[in-house]
DNA sequence: AAAACTACTTGAGTTAAGTCAAGTTTTTAA
DNA sequence: TTAAAAACTTGACTTAACTCAAGTAGTTTT
């Protein structure tokens, strides 16, 4: 359910009319820093509305020309890359609002595919375009480098969560990122759905299924949260962010640092 | 005695003359777009040099005010971020002609702490005027887009070998890794010295000391590598290659998909 | 040059998480 | 609506890497 409130919110415009950045809903998560009108106006002229993907579908896969960053309307992606012995190592979720392909800028081809995870909705920007408008608008700019920066900051947390953290720190962190996601975009950040898979979050984590399975069940015993199916309810945030190593600071560690 | 190389190489031009981007041996690393000559005496005219680092001091620490990013000269850096028990995180080794202090970038503080290695030389470069130049310079600018997506790119590929790859293969990747960057800057791919300890190797890799320090016992006894303290050799490439589950595409991952 | 410290290595025993297997539930397709 | 497939859970067993401990080598410091 959580899942079709986002639909509702991203599809509020369609193909034909509406779909403008400057009524989007969206915009002041997928560019905050206040753009000024006639800026949004010029964004808007370059950005291209696709067909919704469905699920298992590839917004683009690694080796693909890169032409174009996108931004998530509804629904949702993951990002992951193959290591010569043919399996797959997801790298990053991406949640409404959030930027895909930053990692492919100035490159001739995407490092990494984009699927999708559900019926998901993106707005595309073609990179070359992107870069003439960034060279007339300094705020464009300062933009697209401080949304990379953050991503280098998330990097670096997952670094020290796959080298440092136990099965239950791992989970934790992680229900406690996405749960902070969903509150940014307006949703309950104690009630959401997961839209990915036990074997994606295991494969995310650096972990098992069967051990992620194992971590929920204790995670329930302990009243912690409650699970059914992909459906998830934060009982104790307290006792989750204790878990997790993590303190309300480091939740917001995206922004946390950010300039004003 | 790579170090003393790397040293003669980097401190060429002292802090009266010389010191410029034009004639630094360097230049071709940290800034590989090609800027042409007006634009490289622009970026010259912002850029501060400093009084080397020793040993074990502090570039910048996590938490101090974002400033300036640095190209490291001479010597060597690590990054790290610290846990909220107290323990720490390497993120990041730093050589020659790389660029540190990127992931701060839109940031009030800098998310990680940086520590010389050995004597280390940089040029500091200050945030606010490189901003104001590449204002005016595109190629600038696509250069410090560029060296971003690189390290997102790096830092994908360490999420996979923290994620997936067992104690050997992460050694290897290591090795091989370090081989490629000092191969880049004109040293010998197959002989070098380590500029870290094996604590800090274990560290960065996600395993404990003693498990590097048997890996390395294992890799000298199928004359793979020959260790000797911080001096390693590389005997076997193809045989390291094959171990880390890399090919030579792989190996210049950070270039493979560049553009121009 | 000796002392003190830190870094590194090696062995022995432990353990957290992985693998394998089997059963259950949910989803998808017919 | 049912059948087939995929996703999830739980238990039993295995193992790669960790921890602890003790010794050796290398660096600083005095």
């Amino acid at each position: 359910m959580i899942n079709s409130r986002l639909q509702k919110k991203g599809s509020c415009q369609n193909l034909n009319k509406e779909t403008r950045c400057m009524t989007c809903s969206l915009s002041s998560l997928c560019l905050p820093l206040s753009l000024n009108l006639e800026d949004i106006d010029q964004l808007d002229s370059i950005i291209k509305r696709r067909q919704p993907l469905k699920k298992g579908e590839h917004l683009f896969r690694q080796g693909n020309a890169f032409e174009s960053v996108y931004a998530v309307r509804s629904g949702s992606l993951k990002n992951y890359i193959m290591t010569n012995d043919g399996d797959e190592q997801i790298t990053n979720f991406h949640l409404p609002s959030e930027l895909v392909g930053l990692d492919g800028i100035d490159c001739i081809a995407y490092p990494v595919s984009a699927k999708a995870l559900e019926t998901t909705t993106v707005c595309e920007i073609p990179y070359s375009r992107l870069q003439a408008l960034s060279n007339q608008l300094p705020d464009l700019r300062r933009q697209i480098f401080s949304c990379m920066s953050k991503e280098l900051r998330e990097d670096k947390q997952m670094m020290l969560l796959l080298s440092k953290k136990n099965a239950e720190q791992r989970v934790a962190t992680f229900l406690a990122n996405l749960s902070a996601r969903f509150k940014r975009r307006g949703y309950s950040p104690y009630t959401f759905r997961l839209p990915m898979s036990r074997n994606e979050i295991g494969n995310y984590l650096g972990l098992a299924v069967e051990t992620v399975s194992r971590v929920f069940t204790r995670f329930q015993s302990t009243q912690m949260i409650a699970v059914n199916g992909k459906e998830v309810h934060i009982t104790d945030r307290q006792q989750l962010l204790e878990v997790a190593d993590l303190n309300d600071y480091d939740i917001e560690i995206g922004n946390k640092v950010l300039a004003q």
